[in-house]
This record gives C-alpha cells, structure tokens and sequence, in this order.
DNA sequence: AAGTAACA
DNA sequence: AGGC
C-alpha cells in the first residue's frame, strides 16, 4: 500500500515489518558503535543541529563550517564509513527499481525535542535517482512542501517501519521534520539502536550521490 | 546552506 | 509557512 503525496513524493505505510524492523535497527546499532555518531553544526555560523548523525556508504553527507559536502570518511575518526546495511539495500532494490546503487546511507538521530528545517536534498550530482528514507522508532511530522520555499506545504505522519521516495518531480522538494511525538503506550514497541536517545526517532536515508557510469 | 525568531 |  502506497500514497502519492505529490507527484514522484510516495509514502509506504508499514513497508518494513516487525522482523525488517528488528533487524535494521541491529544493522544500525552495529554501523554506529564503528562509525559513533556526531553532530553536524551549520555553514558559517557553525550552530549544532538538533539531530545526531550517523553514516555508512562509500560516501556519505557532512555539515560543519565549512559547508555541505559529501566525504568518503567519518568526520570525527577519520576512518571510512561502515557498509550500507543490507535490510537498507532491499528496501533500495524494492522502492527504487533500475536506480543505481545509493552511494550514501545517511542514519539521522531525533531526540523527543530535535527538529529538522524545511531543506532541499541538492548536494548530490545525480538527481535521476530518489531518495529513500526509512523511519524507526517514534513517530514524526513529517512536512513537505514544493520547489520553492515559499510553497505551500501539507504534514503527514511517519510512524516505525513507513517508507517515504522522494523522487521524479519531487525529487528537490522541500521538506522537513516539525516534531517527534511522544507515545508512552508504545515505547517498547521496537527496538532503537543504542547512542539514541529514549522516545527518539531513527531515519536512514539512502541516495546516489555520483551519476552513474554508461555501461559498455 | 538542513539554523532561528516572531507571529496569529 | 506550518506548528504549537
């Protein structure tokens, strides 16, 4: 089951399931106690984000003073960032079918209070691919909106296990997390990657970041 | 610049 | 501009 937000902008209720849920969330836990999370701080001003980050891939999404960049090591060890986990990888073979593989694997880290600004994912070179996000853990507003700022935006709800490509005429839209909810009946529904704060949320975010080379 | 403040 |  499936819901086009807007065009090329898919939302995939439940797509994982209890048991892609539990395994994604070890693959996860095991990529951050090799790769710790750290926190990106803003171009110029160098103001922290809210949101913890970790990462895997061959290359993966940085932000500090000197800008956004994508780089092929951990910003704080040095060390090259851990392979994409393959539950993420399956989701990509599903959800973005003749895409070439994602290059970044981006694992965003919501405490209860953490928030992500309306934004645009355009630091990649290849805008053919979409981009795939997995949600784990609490439920989050999730906004999104056009190809301008000033666009009208609409909110939907991301709960554990859903799904969400943002792709096609979609693919530079804005979009951004307003708040994490906090649901006392179901804290212990799922099991979180350790390094994430209690009541907090999990988002993987996959992308092609180079474009792909002709086949010969 | 994925940041924030101020507002109705 | 939407959320709170």
């Amino acid at each position: 089951m499936s819901v086009e937000l807007r065009p090329g902008l898919i939302h995939h209720p439940g797509f994982l399931d209890e048991a892609a849920r539990i395994r994604l969330a070890g693959e996860v836990s095991a990529i951050l106690a090799a790769a710790p999370p750290f926190t990106p701080r803003m171009p110029r001003t160098g103001k922290p984000f809210s949101v913890r980050m970790g990462g895997a891939g061959p290359l993966c999404w940085v932000s500090d003073e000197a800008g956004y960049r994508y780089q092929p090591h951990h910003p704080v060890t040095g060390e090259p960032w851990p392979p994409i986990p393959p539950t993420a990888l399956a989701a990509w073979d599903q959800l973005a079918p003749g895409a070439p593989p994602p290059e970044a694997c981006l694992i965003n880290l919501y405490g209860p209070e953490a928030r992500m600004g309306l934004h645009q994912d355009r630091d990649e070179e290849d805008f053919d691919a979409p981009v795939l996000s997995l949600s784990l853990g609490a439920a989050a507003l999730f906004r999104y909106g056009g190809l301008s700022r000033s666009d009208p935006t609409r909110s939907v709800r991301l709960m554990s296990g859903d799904a969400v490509v943002i792709g096609g005429p979609s693919r530079l839209a804005f979009h951004g997390i307003d708040r994490i909810y906090r649901e006392p009946d179901l804290l212990a529904q799922d099991p979180l990657p350790s390094l994430l704060p209690p009541g907090g949320r999990c988002n993987l975010t996959l992308r092609r970041v180079t474009r792909a080379h002709a086949v010969t």
